[in-house]
DNA sequence: TCCCGATGTATCGGCCCGATACATCGTCAC
DNA sequence: GTGACGATGTATCGGGCCGATACATCGGGA
């Protein structure tokens, strides 16, 4: 999972380390808690040994990074064509785990980058996934309601209530990726799903944006 | 975490680990997913190493747990002695693991077998836990806004909206357990309806348990 | 009869975390 | 000047926890 993210990330500009981090901490704040180093490290390392991203040491003369001052042993790292492959692998491909809280997440995070059919399979599924939490939950609540304390019972009302709220915060999200049209690329295979090599990965792929009508008051 | 969980529902009564896995998906099944086999079994061989808990083979009379109809091998764990100090130790400890979500929902479960001044230690800190990720997410959206697109600021919002409920939850929580009320249906009426609230709230923390039930039916 | 789903115990590889160590840079007080 | 301090930066280690997997029994229905 934190494959996917630090790839996705490395796909907007080269980092370090530290940056990257950061940068994780904000864009995923949400779901998620900021990574470890304990984490990060040893992923940075696997990717760069599995050849997604490839090490560069910082120069003095770039300058790819502005708000960095150091310029000491930092290591820089940049994704390979080989991981920018991979990343598109992993935004399409969809598992149990992409949606728990940190894949749904994760994933979310890139969906500007995702084709709409993905972006539609994922919110249902997260859907799907938030439902039966709830349906578990208000079987407690109906059946098992006298078994258990005061406490516990407050703690289970107050996560329907949360999982409730996911659920129509979902079904918005899916109304409006039903009706708004996304330029171009909507256009072509009705039924799809089937994960084809992304092809166009070459040239710099058009973001295709989304414009997901997310007005707020 | 995990511990304090498992600690906490054999001081209920004995179970076998099946069971246990069970009672820990409704009980923690709010702001915890289900309970791994990989982590129960290896917790419960270092649990009894530790000396908290003990085994016993299942035998045909004891019927003790009624639900269970097989007779094989079953191994019922019991908590001891040494094991109930534990539990009280780990009740009343608090550290940075106590507030995040797991922690959190765990500590909140045994609530009833908690002393008040705990309690509200408890619910202060995952305040300001949830604060803290509140405030960080209201930076984000109020000064990275335009370097984010509209999906990463929608599941910013979405989480912002989380914390903020949180929040709001936590505060009726604390303000409850300062007038000693137990955590019953706030939303049916008024507050103001509430009789004469306990004056106490003193230094002294006499454990008022809100519905102590520690029976099996 | 025979298979299947629920019950039940257990291990293994691997992800991820917190704690820790170490080193440099800019800055501000003294 | 200089020394303390916080931010920046890289890296490892032990251990908790997870999903996948294997294996075994039992009750009940095809």
């Amino acid at each position: 999972m934190l494959e996917l993210a630090i790839l996705g990330l490395l796909q907007e500009a080269p980092m370090h380390g530290y940056e990257l981090r950061k940068e994780l901490a904000t864009k995923l704040g949400t779901l998620r808690a900021a990574i470890s180093y304990g984490t990060l490290y040893p992923t940075l390392k696997r990717l760069k040994l599995a050849g997604w991203i490839g090490e560069a040491e910082m120069t003095e003369t770039s300058d790819i990074i502005p708000p960095m001052t150091s310029k000491r042993g930092r290591v820089v790292y940049k994704i390979t064509a080989e991981g920018k492959e991979r990343f598109a692998d992993l935004l399409t491909q969809t598992g149990p785990e992409t949606y728990d809280d940190t894949g749904f997440g994760v994933h979310f995070t890139f969906f500007s980058r995702t084709d709409r059919a993905t972006r539609l399979r994922i919110l249902e599924g997260r859907r799907r996934r938030v439902e039966e939490r709830r349906e578990g939950l208000r079987e407690v609540l109906a059946r098992a309601a006298d078994r258990l304390d005061a406490y516990t019972l407050e703690l289970q009302r107050h996560g329907l209530d949360a999982c409730e709220r996911e659920v129509r915060w979902l079904e918005e999200l899916i109304t409006n990726e039903r009706s708004g049209q996304t330029p171009g690329r909507s256009r072509f295979g009705p039924a799809g799903a089937q994960p084809a090599a992304t092809p166009a990965a070459g040239s710099e792929t058009p973001p295709e944006q989304p414009r997901p009508h997310l007005d707020r008051p």
